[in-house]
DNA sequence: TTGTAAGCGTTATCAC
DNA sequence: GTGATAACGCTTACAA
């Protein structure tokens, strides 16, 4: 690979005059030098060689992501894979690379420290954050720069970017309300999961609002599993008739789907004997027999919103305080799981 | 950061003598002094700084791999995600890491050409190969380190992992032919499609093997999409009962998924009416109803042979003739959507 | 307007 | 056995 001596001799300057034109530094090179440099460039084909800048410069340019811990293949990263993707193309538009990294072992913490230590990444974009994430904990005290997409501790004062999980399902019951339901039920997810109680919130919350009420046995708790909703579904479907929801919102499409399959089995038709709210917009969801009412995320905007956000840090750029957290509202797609209330 | 001057200062040495410590390079440190210099490692948390560390050595211990152009979300790349995931963690282990990449402006050959010229990674992994691949071309060309997951053009001599389709379509024709199937169709990619052409093959090999006849209209060729599922399972549906295929055999999940969403609005019973294989096990296959029948290809270990053999290349390591391509047969789950022909 | 040279944190070749 | 020191390819303060 030829280098910026090559590019030197190849113009007759000396390789200082070479680097002020490639950086259009002020230094106020003559216009025949420039054009004399630019050509030598074109003719050599040169590229600057990104290690040796990035050791001038103490920096890396890249991005550290990790990949969600170990995936077993029936799990559904496909919003997580959605989100990868933007964000490694705003990092790019941002002259930055993302390099991806796993927890082989088993310990988050010493991938980060590792990753930092050896000067390998700039910063850190986290996902799948927990209440009190260790990761976000880590580098708060290492004062890293990250950002992360979804919340964690309240207390704690970070940058994040999160999905409105509360304004989504609050939309989707909305929705539900709408169409004549009045004895809807939930299926949440248990009561540790940050981003789940956020959601279920948003189902108290409309209910509240449109001064509807919400029995205990009307909230089903459960992991995030095709079983769950099947579980929660047989358990309404065996209460007398009278006592049984007409409509059902739920924290995921995955739990949605479960509704879905056992509904089939008892033969009860969603959409008219029971209407259904999903959350993800999984791929699938457009393929399900109904197709599935649901909630999507902004992903490419979230991505870039982490990313705008990282990179002021990297540069030292300051941040509004107003600008550290943001929250932005999902994407209702109404598709046929949701009908009107039965008479 | 601390560096191994620091480190040097601490134990009272020069900064060669910690450089052949950490490098446990021959020239006999006397025991004393490398306990010494290991103290001062651990007592001031030093790690040597990668980016110098890569200029000295003039590579860059990341490995390229492009995102899959663009997914609209509607995509189903879990494959490739599962795959990914495995490669990161393959890469590590090998001391690497993994730099993810999109081809933001279009051209797939100038994102590799850039990463190449600023010395960004020290080789790629690439998948989703075609037949005349650009980047297979342009990458050996170039003579630069890659490895593909998945084949390309037959007369190219390049490294290659790639699933054997052919065995994986036959391996599940085969089980259809065990459960008294005759009548089996076919359901692929268009021609142009190269793992489908090899998928194809193991319906023609193992129907051929087995003496039955494949009429020209127990093909049919689509995209990869539900409807193509559903395209195929009407046209069939429509002819004379007699003429209609008891079994069916897809190149993949989305497309079975279609079939079973056509054969239950026309109340055709999969697994009793009609059998049915896909390819891939989506994470949703298990939860199809009927639960579907499938392929899995073996992505761990396919991410873990192509990290070998880039790795040997990139560390001029020789690769025997016969090594530098394989083929890997995935593996047949057997689920509930295959069952007895209907006599 | 341009060139000289220091230095980023390593590794590796020499001396001693 | 160990320590100077010259690279690796680049940026930038300072000199000319």
């Amino acid at each position: 690979m030829p280098t910026i001596k090559d590019v030197a001799k190849e113009a007759g300057v000396s390789i200082a005059t070479v680097s002020y034109v490639l950086n259009n530094k002020s230094a106020a090179i003559s216009e025949e030098t420039q054009q004399e440099v630019w050509r030598a460039v074109e003719k050599i084909g040169y590229r600057p060689n990104v290690t040796a800048r990035n050791l001038r410069s103490s920096q890396s340019r890249l991005i550290g992501y990790a990949w969600h811990e170990a995936p077993r293949y029936g799990d559904l990263n496909v919003v997580l894979e959605h989100f990868t993707y933007f964000l490694a193309q705003a990092a790019e538009s941002a002259g930055f690379h993302l390099l991806t990294f796993t927890y082989r072992c088993g310990d988050p913490i010493a991938a980060y420290d590792e990753l930092i230590r050896t000067g390998r990444v700039d910063g850190f974009v986290i996902a799948s954050t927990t209440t009190n994430d260790a990761r976000v904990r880590y580098l708060m005290e290492q004062d890293f720069p990250f950002v992360s997409f979804g919340r964690a501790n309240p207390e704690w004062d970070f940058m994040w970017v999160d999905t409105d999980g509360t304004a989504g399902v609050a939309a989707g019951v909305n929705l539900l309300i709408q169409h004549g339901h009045r004895r809807i039920a939930m299926i949440a997810w248990d009561e540790e999961s940050l981003s789940g109680g956020y959601r279920a919130n948003g189902y108290f919350q409309a209910m509240r609002e449109a001064g509807l009420s919400t029995p205990a046995n009307f909230i089903w708790r459960g992991e995030n599993s095709e079983q769950t909703g099947r579980d929660a579904l047989a358990y309404w479907w065996d209460l007398p008739p009278k006592e049984r929801p007409t409509a059902i919102s739920t924290v995921s499409d995955l739990i949605a789907i479960g509704v879905i399959n056992e509904a089939e089995r008892r033969g009860i038709v969603i959409g008219r004997d029971l209407s259904l709210v999903g959350y993800d917009n999984l791929p699938l969801s457009q393929y399900l027999h109904p197709a599935l009412t649901t909630l999507e995320q902004p992903l490419e905007k979230i991505a870039s919103e982490v990313l705008w956000r990282l990179t002021n840090v990297i540069g030292k750029q300051p941040v509004k305080p107003e600008q550290r957290q943001l929250l932005i509202a999902p994407h209702l797609i109404t598709r046929s799981s949701v009908g009107d209330a039965p008479v």
